[in-house]
DNA sequence: TATTCTGTTGCAACTCGATTGCAACAACCT
DNA sequence: AGGTTGTTGCAATCGAGTTGCAACAGAATA
């Protein structure tokens, strides 16, 4: 995951302090795990992680920790083309859509920013008449060093 | 989904037979849904219609049927932004790849084809030097009606 | 047509990610 | 400090999908 350096420590926790969202001593455990995390991560890997912190989280408060960033627009659900089994992963939310590249054979993950995807999502809401809220573009494919 | 008069009956069959792979009572109707599906289906939904045909399908059997159509490349399984559960869906390969998009209010799909999309998959192996074996651009949105 | 071989099926048990009801608890406001 | 209300841990549960296995049925062979 780059751009992790975009990322001003503590922000989520400034964000939702905002909007009034009570903080508690777990949510600022898995908020930390999340905006730190320099790869994507399942639900299980941050319950782990954030359990370094406070060995008490249970696996329940991480799912619903995460529902409220996802409801809150801080962070976005991806499938990664369900590259090991049926998780989901968690990253930051960024000012930028990017598309996910997944190495179906070493499971290495590529992000790429494009202006022609932007052009795309553009004619998408030209042409369909829909108003975009989220565009999702995962591609399963062999990355340059396992491509044969 | 659009694009059902493209289907010549019985095409899932004889793309298996070429294979060799054997032809059961289950798997004629299995195939049947899938193949004249008006929409995009679910494996329950795809039990569902199968066992009019046959009461006795078992679950395991769709489950299994589904995956030897996925490994011979004849249907792609879709996730349509998990509009409703985790369930995946179930839609006939075709020639060209489209986007999905899903209204998350009322739940309609829209279909899409773009050049722009096949230009964006021509610059995105170009650049990140990934052969792209599988491209997935899903869409939540509000659809014409139901945009605010 | 009967025989054999091998792939397929139904069943039941199971996996795994995720969700929920509830009583105990802890932020935050005053 | 006290009271309100949102949050937590726990255990039970859900639902999609998978698996091991014995019985079975295509399809090739004799």
């Amino acid at each position: 995951m780059p751009f992790a350096n975009t990322e001003i420590p503590g922000r989520f926790q400034a964000l939702l302090a905002e909007r009034g969202v009570r903080m508690t001593g777990q949510r600022r455990a898995i908020l930390n795990v999340v905006e730190t995390a320099k790869k994507h991560l399942d639900a299980g890997q941050i319950l782990r992680r954030a359990r370094k912190h406070d060995p008490s989280i249970d696996r329940s408060t991480v799912y619903r920790t995460l529902g409220l960033l996802k409801r809150h627009g801080l962070i976005d659900e991806l499938d990664l083309m369900h590259l090991e089994g049926e998780a989901h992963y968690y990253e930051r939310k960024l000012n930028r859509d990017h598309i996910h590249l997944a190495c179906l054979r070493c499971g290495r993950i590529t992000e790429f920013v494009s202006d022609l995807f932007e052009s795309l999502k553009g004619q998408i809401e030209k042409e369909c008449g829909y108003r975009i809220a989220v565009a999702r573009l995962e591609i399963g494919g062999y990355c340059p060093k396992c491509r044969t």
